[in-house]
DNA sequence: GAAACATTTTAGATCGATCTAAGTGACGTG
DNA sequence: CACGTCACTTAGATCGATCTAAAATGTTTC
């Protein structure tokens, strides 16, 4: 009794081999499913191991063959459900290449993310995939690749050097403008919120160039708190200004979720007296009344591309680097009217 | 150059002692900390690993002793923003003591649960966070404490032989319940879907519990559709019986979310025609207009208990099993009024 | 100057897998 | 019957850390 308590010692690939009369060698080779071993001798292996109850130690075959079988994902954020859906299409490729993903959250702080990244090299991860925090400088591309650690950029980048999956956020941007056009909106504004970064900076520049090449103003951006409820509460930002807009393109689902709101407590008809349009889609999304018309992103379509895009790269360190962008889709709802 | 090319083996803790002139064995010490080492020869061993741009290597340390600084984390679904929320509060816990977080979604289904678990002990995690699929049958806990592996679970609990970490449900039914009968409220309709698990029944007891010690009919319990956007569909349900009820307790946000758009698309108006209460408060049902009174369960909170008392668990597995249950917070907004 | 002691340092075994290179038999062939 | 082939099987080195037990060094004491 007391001997079986201390002989707490997980059971081994030798353990195994032992019961099975074959050696260490023959009991990894049926492991790893080689042709090599015959059937009989690979039917006894296996036997062995379940009656021993064997459990693979991939910590111990990680330190011979170059593979953790772990990838890391990192993120700014885990309560903003787009993220959450990111990660929900990450951890669906990741999990089904027979992988496991370290999730970890940045908080957009630069040294945070240095931190985590460090850490998972310490662990030994076969890439990962980065949202890069905010004002990361792109000099950490250089510090990656002189790692070289595989990694793929999502939604944001920082250099050409590294694979990216993003939304096309131009488009997006232009499908969301053009929309608003056709209805005759002329002053259209874009509430932004949040640090700046790539996919800021992408839309912003996507809003100017489709505003400009209809020949509309693309000058009034109004920049709203981080969190939700707050942007409720500024939503009449909106309106402080001498021309006032009849219709607003919000950066995210948390500027369309925090100004739908808004404006319904200042007693607003969405649709009719300004139209809203959202950003990225989220599932919640779809409860807001009125209906959002939207731009979808589709995260959790990025969160498998960016995945996918990760276990080719680790595959074949050598391919050259590529951008994928995700098209956006326009879902016309309630939320968008003629001015008045 | 080509030489160096194919020397594209990482820096070791040898690398580090042979340039610092020491032994592996005081490398090793210096990279733990030890008081035993002289001054001197620590700054000397810190900055050879500097110059060399040292990695530690955790899983070659594992091997040794027994700690992999990998947690497991294995939830239902990832796109459910209460689970993120959750997750959240993990991952920030976690992440403080140092560790790393293996995020996996089962889908509820108990296969998929069992592959996870046993890939998670494959990567020698040091414990895991559960919240059990549905269904999940009571014996695996006697498994679980057969490969004497720490285990957490979070919101659902399949045994008392493991610690638990939940919300309130009971008192938070009470609190709704007591509310909407302090309004006038009699007949109280319980709008559930989704899978039958411990957390399920515990809040139709509740419910039925609460009803019962105010002399209230206890049997209108409705049942919707899983999908957001189905649910909001199926608003009829409340209305397809012989005594309709004036007012509806929501089974979780989704409920809540799907409810209080399909009443809207109805034409009625929350709080006058009906009255709605929502449960499990997640950051985006505050923008739902009217505001909806609500039960907060504070998910990011279980999360941050979970990972506590999981640290706790892997120091001591001796303690006995635990069970812990976060207090429900009632907060009242505008979807509820007298019933007419 | 030897013994006793404290302070540092180290050689070598070890954890649990994989990989290389070599070793068995059994069988067919010239 | 020696030899090459084929189909398996295996001993032993190896990955990069930790740990034990012992050695080297310096200090004090008698």
């Amino acid at each position: 009794m007391s001997s079986e308590e201390r002989k707490k010692t997980r059971v081994t690939l030798l353990d195994v081999a032992r019961h099975a009369n074959v050696s260490r060698a023959t009991a990894s080779l049926v492991l790893r499913k080689s042709p090599l071993v015959g059937s009989e001798t690979r039917m006894r292996v296996e036997e062995a191991m379940r009656d021993l109850g064997y459990v693979y130690n991939i910590g111990a075959a990680r330190l011979r063959v170059e593979r953790s079988q772990i990838i890391g994902a990192i993120v700014p954020n885990l309560t903003n459900p787009f993220f959450a859906e990111l990660l929900s299409g990450i951890e669906e490729i990741i999990g089904a290449t027979g992988k496991v993903v370290i999730l970890a959250k940045s908080g957009d702080r630069v040294e945070q993310q240095e931190m985590l990244l460090r850490r998972m090299r310490e662990h030994g991860v076969d890439g990962v995939i980065l949202c890069p925090a905010a004002h990361t400088e792109s000099t950490l591309s250089e510090q990656i690749t002189a790692w070289d650690m595989p990694v793929v950029q999502v939604l944001r980048h920082i250099s050409f050097d590294m694979d990216y999956v993003g939304a096309d956020y131009a488009t997006g941007m232009r499908q969301a403008v053009d929309y608003l056009a056709s209805l005759g909106h002329e002053r259209i504004a874009f509430a932004v919120h949040g640090p700046v970064h790539s996919a800021y900076q992408e839309r912003v520049d996507g809003f100017r160039d489709a505003m400009l090449s209809r020949g509309l103003d693309p000058s009034i951006l109004i920049r709203f708190p981080t969190q939700l409820g707050e942007i409720a509460k500024a939503t009449h930002l909106l309106f402080d200004r001498a021309i006032r807009p009849t219709a607003v393109i919000c950066f995210n689902h948390l500027v369309a979720l925090g100004l739908s709101a808004g404006l319904q407590d200042c007693g607003l008809t969405i649709g009719r007296d300004l139209s809203l349009i959202g950003f990225d889609d989220v599932a919640d999304a779809e409860a807001i009344r009125p209906r959002l018309t939207s731009v979808s992103t589709g995260p959790v379509a990025i969160g498998e591309m960016a995945a996918r895009l990760l276990v080719e790269r680790i595959a074949d360190p050598a391919l050259p680097p590529r951008r994928l962008v995700n098209d956006t889709t326009l879902h016309i709802r309630q939320s968008c009217g003629r001015p008045n």
